[in-house]
DNA sequence: TAATATAGTTAGTCGCGGCTAACATATCCG
DNA sequence: CGGATATGTTAGCCGCGACTAACTATATTA
């Protein structure tokens, strides 16, 4: 019999519901056409799908006829409504995100992202809410910073956040992405062996810092921090 | 000749080069068994993925050989890394999200979310690292809170969040979710039409708060906001 | 050096989620 | 009432990214 009712919705089912709740909503049911617009998909694919929810009770289904949802379809679509709305609130927010590339994002995170962290999400911002004006403001200043007030534009995602190995931990790993230093620094580094591409790991850190005891290619090296800090290395 | 070279890299192309990089980094290079260990494939999938990578000129292959990255390939498992890192540190040490799950999140929202978000999250945990020391010391406190402290455990993601027809803004749209209250009150906005799954869009709030003017089913209504308070909605 | 073990490739299959083309049903209106 | 038109369904195709089975190349070792 192998009824394989999969608890786990898959991605597009779960846009069909969303639209579906809210084309029930507007109009007392939901005609193929308008789902098959909305999504902007061919009518012949959103027949197939109205099949597989109907045969997960989520819907209710006869050919030719317009759709609604059961209850458990009504849950589901709030569900999944309510996902895609705290990841477009945080986004917008939390991070002051345009509201095109929020909306975007949420669209492409809903279907993945586990559901503690979604909890996690609308906490912080229950949290957040919650706290003293003055607290908030702190936080809203962000949000509201100009976007063209990243003077660092070109850098892009990629050097925010980005460590050498004086910032790495004791027991991590990572990998030389290179050197930002010139003359004879640069080159003492490549003779240890200390290059693009080459995998470091952090062993032990003295106390104040200095010095760094890692290993590469499997022997051990001490650096003085001086020089740890011009190895840029990108974290596992 | 249609070389087709799709300038975005698909999810699993994507998870080949992150383990690449460091299969790499450790050994040198890269064997098909032990991508195809990692990843948990069988190893035939691997030699097609490899093909494609080399075609977009990301590795060096050639059958029966070891793989390495080109400088591109290099460049673009770095940016993969990064991305990956991004996500996983905010779920840890902004959401308090437990390692496991931060880990598991972050692998499946990596291939989906715009490089905008991913600059946003980094630049606000730079943001905050930025902070005095009194400032972070309260979001700290969100991120530490002990995770059984979330006495509404049951109630899950769900309610976190949502909110009343009092609680929207003019212009908006929502779903009746259910009504709040007992009695002659939600029997009095069961006759006016109020119920489960019917569209409700919020036209008007005068200035104190009361009354609401909605529109539902295409003509007016007007809530006393002590109504509004008990109609529970999810908004689009 | 030949036999065997290990590693890698090819060919062919499957499910998913789209698509088009062709057919079926419902609705509207002269 | 009976087309014409709008709407919905079926059947069959495609690309992706996995799989298995069977084959080929490389490495080890007696």
């Amino acid at each position: 019999m192998s009824v394989k009712s999969a608890d786990t919705l898959s991605a597009s089912l779960e846009d069909y519901l969303d639209v579906i709740l809210w084309s029930v909503a507007a109009n007392g049911a939901a005609r193929v056409r308008d789902i098959a617009g909305q999504l902007r998909v061919q009518a012949s694919s959103v027949t197939g799908v109205l099949q597989a929810l109907a045969q997960k009770q989520f819907i209710h289904y006869r050919p030719y006829e317009a759709v609604t949802l059961t209850p458990a379809g009504f849950e589901e679509a709030t569900r999944v409504v309510q996902r895609h709305r705290i990841l477009r609130e945080f986004f917008t927010e939390v991070l002051g995100i345009a509201a095109g590339v929020a909306e975007e994002g949420a669209c492409r995170l809903e279907h993945e992202i586990p559901t503690d962290i979604v909890r996690g999400l609308a906490e912080f911002m229950a949290y957040v809410k919650a706290l003293p004006e003055a607290d908030q403001a702190v936080l809203r200043r962000f949000a509201e910073r100009s976007v063209c007030g990243s003077a660092t534009a070109g850098s892009s995602e990629m050097s925010v956040g980005r460590s050498t190995v004086a910032d790495m931990k004791p027991g991590r790993q990572g990998v030389i992405v290179r050197i930002g230093s010139r003359g004879s620094l640069s080159r003492r580094l490549a003779d240890m062996g200390l290059g693009r591409g080459v995998l470091v790991e952090v062993e032990a850190v003295a106390p104040v810092g200095d010095p760094i005891r890692i290993r590469i290619r499997g022997y051990q090296l001490a650096l003085r921090r001086s020089e740890a800090r011009s190895i840029i290395v990108i974290e596992k």
